[in-house]
DNA sequence: TAGATTGTTAATCGATTAACAATC
DNA sequence: TAGATTGTTAATCGATTAACAATC
């Protein structure tokens, strides 16, 4: 799990993905060198902590000197699985889907976006960046054929479930699900649900305390 | 703050958005009546908290009876916020402005989306969901006119913090931001950001585990 | 070498879980 | 009344912060 078995706990996996951006906009401005402390202040986090999450991967730092910020930024993208390069396709060529297909931040963080699916004739042909929409009743022989790892969901909530349980059947190692209900499947693989509603409902929570 | 001024903790709020969701749920499925125990199993979290939770805002159940589905739905809603009717205005007309403007979810969660700009004349003037978009330059006196409260922001990533920064002074209250960078203004506005890169790094890892 | 800053242990703080008296 | 289940206090667990010796 990692250099020497600790658990890696929860809320230090949920921290990476925000150095992995830090330190990537450091390298933007040509840093490349920096303390715990200096990166504490630019994330309004405590040195400590910032120490204390990266010895569990074995600690990246030179006393006296501080962190590599290249060194560091590849380590982590690494540890978050970034260099992996997963086979990817999109179910469901709505206009969540197309945004999706068009982020540019995708293929960068190493996923590659082999095909797009749905079932809708208005839809199924169509070219979206360059791809052309696939019918979903080829998808069961393209994931296989392909080899695809990751699906990201972005159906209608009423038929998200059922075609999960088929995805993974085939083979899918993990989901991106942007539908409303929380997937979960029978087989054991990783799902992150992304959960808009919640979020919003977050912000308004924020906006009432702000008002009170 | 609360009944009793015991300050929320950050995690309690971050969990009422899945309250919210499961008790829709179960008035879905017309169960209208639910024990702190009942719902741990369903939500896989320890009645244990459940009850530490809602104490945080004065207790909302009966002893020996649990609690009632409908106004425990209710009572949080509130808590969150979502009576309050928020006027909202999305900025930016690509597909991830598209889909969050045709997004159901969004009125019946309390937000009111008035109108729609983007800065491109390819999109100025086309309707989306029956609301034709609009040009930024309108957009002051807009949101001033309106006294539009929430702004959601999906545009290029180039122009966010400035645009923020003006829709703050033009009284924007909260901002809903899709774009990469982190937004952090001057003014003290709710921010709530969505890093749908973050999230799609904890997926890499997550399978990269699943794979050890 | 002296100064800086990490890696790591120890102390503190906060959140979660367990337990049970209160009460419907 | 007896049984069920909450509200709440106390115990435990884990995460964060502080401190400092190791070392570049």
């Amino acid at each position: 799990m990692n250099y020497n078995d600790r658990k890696v706990p929860e809320v230090v996996i949920k921290r990476l993905p925000r150095y992995y951006r830090y330190l990537g906009e450091l390298l933007k401005q040509d840093i490349h060198r920096i303390s715990s402390n200096a990166l504490s202040e630019k994330m309004k986090v405590t040195a400590s902590q910032i120490r204390q999450d990266f010895n569990y991967f074995g600690g990246f730092g030179q006393q006296g000197y501080g962190y590599n910020v290249e060194y560091l930024h590849n380590e982590i993208g690494t540890i978050l699985g970034l260099k992996e390069g997963y086979k990817t396709i999109i179910v469901g060529a709505g206009y969540l889907g197309h945004a999706l297909a068009t982020h540019e931040g995708f293929e960068r963080r190493g996923f590659h976006l082999c095909a797009i699916f749905d079932n809708s004739p208005d839809k199924i042909g169509k070219e979206i960046n360059g791809r052309a929409v696939r019918d979903v009743s080829e998808m069961e022989k393209y994931v296989k054929d392909n080899g695809i790892e990751i699906a990201i969901l972005t159906l209608p909530r009423a038929n998200v479930e059922e075609t999960a349980e088929k995805l993974a059947d085939w083979g899918i190692q993990g989901f991106w699900n942007f539908s409303y209900a929380e997937l979960k499947l029978k087989k054991d693989v990783a799902v992150e649900n992304v959960h808009l509603s919640d979020s919003l409902m977050t912000l308004a929570y924020k906006i009432k305390q702000g008002n009170d």
